[in-house]
DNA sequence: ACAAAGGTTTAGTTTTGCCTAAAACTATTT
DNA sequence: AAATAGTTTTAGGCAAAACTAAACCTTTGT
């Protein structure tokens, strides 16, 4: 198996998240890296080169069958350590994303199949994601977000988008974690706030952008 | 806390394991870190210039104090991982030194120490190689090459030295692992050889280089 | 249709970290 | 004491990956 820059992955994981299969342009894959637009440019001709990805110049780039298989790999192996680190070392949901951008980088594939399997093959990650599994397959992406469902429905909280610290802090003191169930009280009809009660029966009142990235089905 | 590339962090470890405190030769530190003379120069520089060691051009390079908590630092993540590899995930010994080379990398202070409480605070890895403790105490180095006991004498396998995939692969056919017991029965004028007898009473002859990586205590 | 605006690429520089070849130093041997 | 062998450092390149400044497309507005 060739094996590929630190670099490289990241630049990887930024098309695949950016685009999936699709064309992205130079601009958002280079803000999305951290880096500026001529980086960016040199990054993508790297990729080409080796085969991961497609450019047509002033246009856009994407990823190649290979490259979205790369893509996949990577992430798979980033959502097996979070959820290592929330599961067996008693990380905070909030904290495990950075060190996971560490750990995906390291090469074996046989690690990450005893990782995996160490952790009872999960298909999702502690934010609820899913997990690519080892032969490519994306199990379905859960729930919908608060907004969408209609007063009185008894929802389970599913998945949360990684919306940074202050978010995750916001859902702590809460009580919001995955499992949790909630029945939808009413949605503000003037800015979109959301009113939950909790199964004690606590009534509480949650933004839009706050319910705007809690995501949950329906019971 | 300062960040270091992986090629500082690996001319540290080379350092330390060739050195310990002690100046090192320019030759020796390239040949175990893989490069050729010059490269070996240059990457002391710079980390003399971070002042983690002190060079005296033409006679050799030696780690400063805060080198040396490094190394250690460095040493305790890998022995960590290791067993972590082992015991967690099932991997055998003889696989783990090359995956550790690429986890002992990730930074954060707080994975480390999470990790070793996960794992019950190990003192020894895998090998039986002392692990650095978080506030840089290394413990007992345990046991004594075979040759040195005496015929007639109970021991305990403590330690094996990492001497490739072949030695440990025998190892594993003669069933010798750490923990073992044996008696051993006699060490041959000729050839050093050491024959030992198993505790279901099964007796065998280990070669002078095995058994030289091998290390006991007595019962 | 044309010119300005905005995004993209090219060109040239920087840093890290490796290399080879050549020069310089140390040590040994006669 | 001088020559030679061996090691180390300097000098000069190369590649990856980032940057700034300048040139170049595309698109959009009048």
């Amino acid at each position: 198996m060739k094996t590929h820059s630190e670099s490289e992955e990241n630049y990887i994981k930024a098309l695949y998240h950016l685009g999936g299969g699709d064309a992205v342009s130079n601009g958002a894959l280079a803000q999305r890296v951290g880096a500026k637009g001529p980086s960016a440019t040199q990054a993508v001709k790297r990729l080409a080169s080796k085969g991961l990805a497609e450019v047509i110049p002033y246009k856009g780039v994407k990823l190649t069958n290979e490259g979205l298989a790369l893509a996949k790999h990577i992430l798979r192996k980033h959502r097996l350590w979070e959820t290592f680190l929330v599961e067996k070392l008693g990380f905070g949901w909030e904290e495990v994303h950075p060190l996971a951008e560490q750990l995906e980088h390291v090469q074996s594939g046989e690690l990450v199949e005893k990782l995996a399997t160490y952790l009872g093959s999960p298909i999702h990650d502690p934010h609820g994601d899913p997990i690519p599994q080892a032969d490519g397959a994306i199990p379905p992406t859960m729930g919908e977000p608060l907004q969408q469902f209609s007063e009185g429905s008894r929802l389970r909280v599913v998945r949360v988008e990684d919306a940074g610290t202050d978010f995750f802090n916001q859902l702590d003191q809460l009580n919001i974690s995955l499992g949790k169930e909630f029945t939808l009280i009413s949605i503000s009809n003037f800015d979109s706030s959301i009113q939950l009660k909790a199964t004690d029966s606590s009534l509480f009142w949650l933004s839009h952008s706050m319910s705007s990235n809690i995501y949950a089905i329906s019971l």
